[in-house]
DNA sequence: ATACAACTTAAAGTTAACTTTAAGTCAATA
DNA sequence: TATTGACTTAAAGTTAACTTTAAGTTGTAT
């Protein structure tokens, strides 16, 4: 099976000017083109730009694809620079999922904390809360907010 | 206690020139002057920053931030807004940590999966193994690999 | 054979979130 | 009082990752 630029880019629900930009930048050197010059992509070249995709979720620039990229061109003498890379990736996300979850918690907190200033009518009610007053699961992200956005009304 | 730009910019550990620009979006709408022009931090501001950079973490843009620091300085009469914007955020950062956990599991899968080819030399020994060859704890992670990250040797 | 939609490239444009520059002002110290 | 380092602004520059444009080519359908 072969698709254009554009079939591929249906599929991915990607813009074919990004594809484009993509080969422009090195990273889809393995896409061969008809003798008129047209792109013309396979179903291995559709599971790569999906590898990309993945790469890029894990906040890879084009450059840093580029280079894992061309290791894996280069065959199995490259197993343990793009091991490297990976484990580097793997303590990248590891680390962004942590102060997600951080955020989230005070997310969690301030949706409550909300609630209880639109019941009231007032941000002002919480002024006059102690920990205590807090519910448990948002008690360490109150201790957080607090002296910031308990203190400013926020 | 009073702090200009650059002692503020210091102890958050970013730019003074970050600092400037954010004022100039308007989003510290309450930092004071001296009789001269220069900036004058109290703690609360300062605080205030903190927040930015809290709510930047949650993907929101400066003219988002904005938005919400506006409904902030108008007090109780936004509380439903300010409520409903953190609720969004909340749904947000939630669909992003799921997101990543998806590519963490794809990540610890690959490391094991360059491990074992740095042990055979090859990623050629991946064609050999069937799902009961892969320990369980990637085993979702190489249903969702497979059809691209093996077939093409990556 | 001709039309036409979709392809091609190179180059310029876009956007967000800063950063840098230039020209000048403030305020603490010698 | 003069120096000096940090402040001020407006405006221009930077960067990444695209997107758009313009001018031309390909390939399929009539």
């Amino acid at each position: 099976m072969i698709y254009t630029v554009g079939e591929i880019a249906n599929k991915l629900n990607i813009a074919p000017s990004t594809i484009r930009y993509y080969d422009k930048e090195g990273l889809i050197p393995f896409v061969e083109r008809s003798s008129g010059g047209i792109r013309m992509f396979k179903d291995s070249d559709f599971e790569w730009l999906s590898i990309i995709e993945c790469l890029k979720q894990t906040g890879m620039s084009i450059k840093e694809i580029k280079t894992f990229i061309d290791w894996c061109m280069q065959g199995d003498e490259t197993i343990s620079q793009r091991k490297a890379l990976i484990e580097k990736q793997r303590e990248i996300i590891l680390e962004q999922i942590k102060q997600m979850q951080e955020t989230l918690a005070m997310l969690d907190y301030k949706t409550w904390y909300y609630e209880t200033a639109e019941k009231a009518g007032t941000c002002k009610i919480h002024e006059t809360f102690n920990e205590e007053d807090i519910p448990e699961e948002f008690r360490d992200a109150y201790k957080r907010a607090k002296g910031y956005f308990i203190k400013n009304n926020i």
